[in-house]
DNA sequence: TTAACATATGAACATCTGTTCATATATTAA
DNA sequence: TTAATATATGAACAGATGTTCATATGTTAA
């Protein structure tokens, strides 16, 4: 009996290789939250908003003509990015002052943007 | 005379600030690269995905029963990740032996657990 | 050849998500 | 106070995206 009756696809993993991979992988949880975390980073706007951000400390109305996009629109992806705790802001006056919450972000941009230009862009000939 | 009457909305930026990130921002087409990889990753299927190849080369079938999901959607998921040349498959018979195709997503991936986890992480990993 | 298997893929569908619009809150200037 | 400024936010809309379903392609076994 194999395990095509358990379900309406058929099955025939590799032996052993399901159980072996199981033991060995992350949580489930902090995959997902990996992914959380991706997601937000993976959205134009936002990144360009961490990016001036890690050069600067900008107001929404900087964010808003160097972007050239909306108020509104800036503060809605600062939202989400406050609430990633990617991102704090301070009150001046009538001004919300934002920065990067802490360095974390920085370095994964970075990371991803080193490993990106270094020969990412080009097919790595793999010997197969 | 304010920037106010050149658009619907009110504009005061910080004086230089706009001026002063603009010069020191990464090309735009640079910044929209990194956000298109951060989206891939971005994805609970696909980081689990990346995450399990890391571990072991595995057919579409075993990572459908890894993941419990479809056959179909796992498909799906690694067509983009395909196209985004994160995997790789060689055929084995009738089977696809999917691999990661390069180190990069992985250790982004890496950076980006250790980060979140902040207190050196160990990362299961496996050895081939 | 025929049947079973393994994967790939287009289309339809539902869900998620980002922007716009209208409006609210709060601070400063007159 | 009243007006202008700066930001925040809910609702609605549109576009993007992931899964399912049906089907197609290609491989191996009988």
């Amino acid at each position: 009996m194999t395990k095509s009756s358990e379900c309406c696809n058929t099955h025939n993993p590799t032996p052993g290789a399901v159980e072996f991979v199981q033991e060995k992988m992350c949580p489930k949880e902090t995959l997902n939250d990996l992914a959380v975390t991706f997601k937000i980073l993976g959205e134009p706007v936002r990144i360009k908003i961490l990016h001036a951000l890690s050069i600067r400390d900008l107001c929404v109305c900087d964010l808003s003509e160097l972007l050239e996009m909306s108020h509104s629109a800036i503060s809605h992806q600062l939202r989400i990015l406050r609430t990633a705790r990617m991102v704090r802001f301070e009150k001046n006056g009538r001004r919300a002052i934002y920065s990067l919450n802490d360095k974390h972000v920085e370095i994964i941009m970075q990371t991803a943007l080193a490993h990106m230009l270094k020969d990412g862009c080009e097919i790595p000939q793999g010997e197969k």
